[in-house]
DNA sequence: GTCTATACTTGGATAGAC
DNA sequence: GTCTATCCAAGTATAGAC
């Protein structure tokens, strides 16, 4: 066995190339050509390493082990639940952004790669609604309907996108020129959300 | 001048089907060979009527005109501006499902394209945005960051989508069976909403 | 204005040398 | 395990008949 020295692996370059590159242009958007050239290395090592350019998109969500997917809410307090899982969410978002920037535009592609993503999403979104339930159910939290709830409680955590067209319109949008730490933006959401439904 | 009898010409059949396409399968995931098959004309006419399959695209946007782009808001009642604002958008979003889906799937994607589509889009999120400013003056809204609040607001107005892998998910979620009225949605966006915002 | 047939381009995957 | 060179499929756009 060898000691990883200086440069990695193929393997590894594509797929740190390919994540970048997704979540830039999307998954029909990127060609498997300006993966290797983003990687350094030849056009021919994808198919060798996994067998097409979908298997490098779907190792690239098996690499990861988002720990919050497993974490089992309690529902003794369904608040601090769901301020529990804004929280993770948010921070999850925060170490993998071209990730979850790719889910979300898989997501609204309806892109036919989804099935294979279905557990992670599922399980993910399914938190989410129990705690919702259960909040309702105890009295924390007042809506009519879960299911726009639930839309709009997802909206609001994912959308959360630089978009070139529109930086004019976020521009200037906080003057007081306040760095926008990653707990500012945790709390700022939750008090959102957690506005939205509460009594 | 001749009346419209009947079946309509090819240029009308290629923009009702490309609509439905786009809307459905992306910009990149729909071909040319698609849209004149599913508009029952030949090929070559995309090009002979647009010039092109991207000007198709265009076409699709110019072609609509959203009276509520150019609504001007008196901003007295903040409050009720942003109810109206909310209203309109749903109602737009209701009668154009596809165009809005098409525009949600550009705006994430970063498209090349949302350049020439700037102008709507910024004209209608500036109206959201001043609606926002002038009620936190005037002391009817309450919120940290303009610029995270616009994308809560933004996020939660935009995702509403039906995602086939998630339809479990949202399944049976309101187990009442009430039917989703137009005026329902309306109601539990703006109560969402403004309870996220209001003091 | 609409058709059929085809040219041109690009992208994914493979063969075979090293 | 990585490279270069090549094949094949699919997509856009064009030419020319009707």
């Amino acid at each position: 066995m060898s000691i990883q020295q200086g440069s990695e692996d193929a393997k590894t370059k594509i797929m740190k190339a390919s994540k970048k590159l997704f979540a830039q242009n999307g998954y029909e958007g990127t060609t498997v050509r300006e993966i290797c050239e983003e990687a350094g290395v030849a056009l021919a090592l994808v198919s060798y390493h996994f067998g097409g350019k979908e298997n490098v998109f779907y190792a690239l969500f098996e690499a990861v082990s988002p720990d919050f997917l497993n974490r089992d809410y309690e529902l003794q307090d369904p608040e601090a639940d769901l301020r529990d899982f804004i929280q993770e969410f948010i921070k999850f978002r925060h170490a993998e952004p071209d990730l979850i920037n790719l889910l979300q535009q898989e997501i609204i592609m309806q892109s036919p790669r989804l099935e294979k993503l279905q557990t992670y999403i599922y399980t993910l979104w399914l938190q989410l609604r129990t705690i919702l339930e259960a909040g309702r159910e105890r009295g924390c939290f007042y809506y009519g309907s879960l299911k726009h709830t639930l839309h709009f409680v997802i909206g609001a955590l994912i959308f959360m996108k630089k978009v070139p067209a529109l930086d004019a319109l976020f521009e200037s949008a906080d003057t007081d020129g306040n760095e926008e730490s990653l707990e500012d933006i945790i709390a700022s959401t939750i008090l959102f959300i957690l506005n939205g439904i509460r009594i």
